[in-house]
RNA sequence: GUGCCUGUAGCUCAGUUGGUUAGAGCGCCUGGUUGUGGUCCAGGAGGUCGCCGGUUCAAAUCCGGUCAGGCACCCCA
């Protein structure tokens, strides 16, 4: 049998554990001092949770899912994100009445997808989700959030927050009308990417990387041209709401969120320090999500950030995430091996992290209180047992000291 | 799904125009210390050269395929 893991999985050692915690739970705290407690959904759904909400055009969908039919019959999908799943758990709970609701998750997603650097077949994320909020007030707080996470994160001035509006639906209809025309009018001349678009998802062809696309693009129909007043007032109060807040951002007309449900905001911040994958969180407002599932029309907005990329910039702005710093318990022969392990108990229900290696000499064992990082060794031998103590060694120092046994777990605990 | 690049010890990498027993540093193990780590010194273990096939008297080296990774496209977190 083959021993690698999957293509596109990896697996997840302490260490790496460590980094991506460090993340979810920096997130996890500020999205609480928000208000946004923390809710998970299964992994799995009906496939038609992401089938009908995501659009029949979105990659995701088409050709990115995780789909099978279980044992009995029922058509599944691992889910590819987790904002329909949330979405789905509202409508089933009638939660109606007690909106506005403010929701955290951190969790796996899958998308078969080919792999690359911050791109995986398995990934996990964080998000938030905020429903029943109609107003701009809703937008400008979910991204103040954002930010504060990468903040906290110490990331904030490595990344930048891109912004644009897709309008309500209206605006969005007339605009896509009028670029089909346009570009019908170039059609023989663009990129045969962007002519399969043309028909598929004509929003794209504005930030297709072809250049003989990009001119053509140039003289493309702006947006804002076809903006409603409202959508127009409602984005004009977003950018109010986040100037207010002295969150920088910077207008890009070409941000389009790929999945269908989205509307008005949208919002991408973006790295430059993870090569190709550099988004690290994005989101938007989703009003159209809950009533496209058979729901009470319900507004929402949220983001969901990529715990793996954020962990990499992590690693760029913060030092290690280091395993706590032990104690390492050192016996020497079977009396004082018995004494150390009841020792041990007493320090760990102390909250002390205390090490013990359960074989070797001392000099094995000493070998491993370095290599774990010990501030301390505690060692006990005959002499020591004979004495009722024992030999306290600052690993930084070199210093050793004898402690009696039954004043050991005070003298310890000032420290860890 | 497409294109390009890469694959040699646990890790990071050398390896000449194809030519005897494939090397280094780090890590690991042993000893220098009957009860003392990290430093230092000496020694040692560890490799189907990603995998399959081909060319050749001879392949880590050349060719094809395949798998995996990286980069870009695409897409997105």
């Amino acid at each position: 049998m083959s021993v690698r893991p999957v293509r596109g999985t990896v697996d997840l050692f302490p260490e790496d554990m460590r980094r991506h915690r460090r993340v979810a739970e920096t997130a996890r705290g500020i999205a609480e001092c928000y208000g946004y407690g923390e809710m998970q959904t299964p992994i799995f759904e009906f496939t038609d949770v992401f089938a009908r909400t995501l659009g029949d055009v979105s990659d995701v969908v088409t050709k990115e899912m995780y789909t099978f039919s279980d044992r009995g019959g029922e058509q599944i999908t691992l889910r590819p994100e987790n904002t329909a799943g949330v979405a789905r758990a509202y409508i089933s709970a009638k939660l109606q009445n007690a909106l506005p609701l403010k929701y955290f998750y951190a969790g796996p997603m899958f998308r078969y997808e080919r792999p690359q650097k911050g791109r995986q077949r398995q990934f996990h994320q964080i998000g938030v989700e905020l429903f029943g909020v109609p107003g701009p007030a809703g937008d400008v707080e979910v991204i103040a959030l954002a930010a504060e996470v990468l903040r906290g994160l110490n990331m904030l001035d490595r990344t930048t927050l891109r912004l644009n509006t897709l309008g309500d639906a209206a605006s969005r209809d007339a605009y896509r009308a009028a670029l089909v025309d346009y570009f019908s009018g170039h059609r023989a001349a663009l990129s045969e990417e962007s002519q399969e678009r043309l028909s598929r998802n004509p929003l794209r062809i504005l930030d297709s990387k072809d250049a003989d696309d990009r001119k053509i693009v140039a003289g493309a129909p702006s947006f804002d041209a076809y903006l409603s007043s409202e959508a127009a007032d409602f984005f004009a109060a977003v950018r109010q709401g986040l100037d207010d807040l002295g969150i920088a951002y910077e207008r890009d007309p070409l941000l389009v969120r790929g999945l269908d449900y989205y509307c008005h905001t949208a919002f991408e911040f973006v790295t430059e320090a993870l090569g190709a994958q550099g988004t690290v969180i994005g989101g938007g407002r989703y009003d159209g999500l809950v009533g496209i599932m058979g729901g009470p029309e319900t507004p929402g907005v949220g983001w969901a950030g990529g715990i793996e990329r954020l962990a990499m910039l992590a690693d760029q702005t913060m030092p290690p995430a280091d395993a706590p710093r032990p104690v390492a318990l050192a016996p020497i022969g079977e009396a004082a091996e018995r004494r150390l392990l009841q020792l041990a108990f007493a320090l760990r229900s102390a909250g002390i992290p205390t090490d013990i290696g359960y074989s070797g000499n001392l000099k094995r064992r000493m070998a491993r209180a370095a290599k774990l990082n010990a501030h301390t060794a505690v060692i006990l031998g005959d002499d020591e047992l004979a004495k009722g103590v024992a030999t306290v060694r600052d690993m930084a120092t070199g210093e050793q000291t004898d402690v009696p046994l039954d004043a050991l777990a005070a003298r310890l605990g000032g420290r860890a």
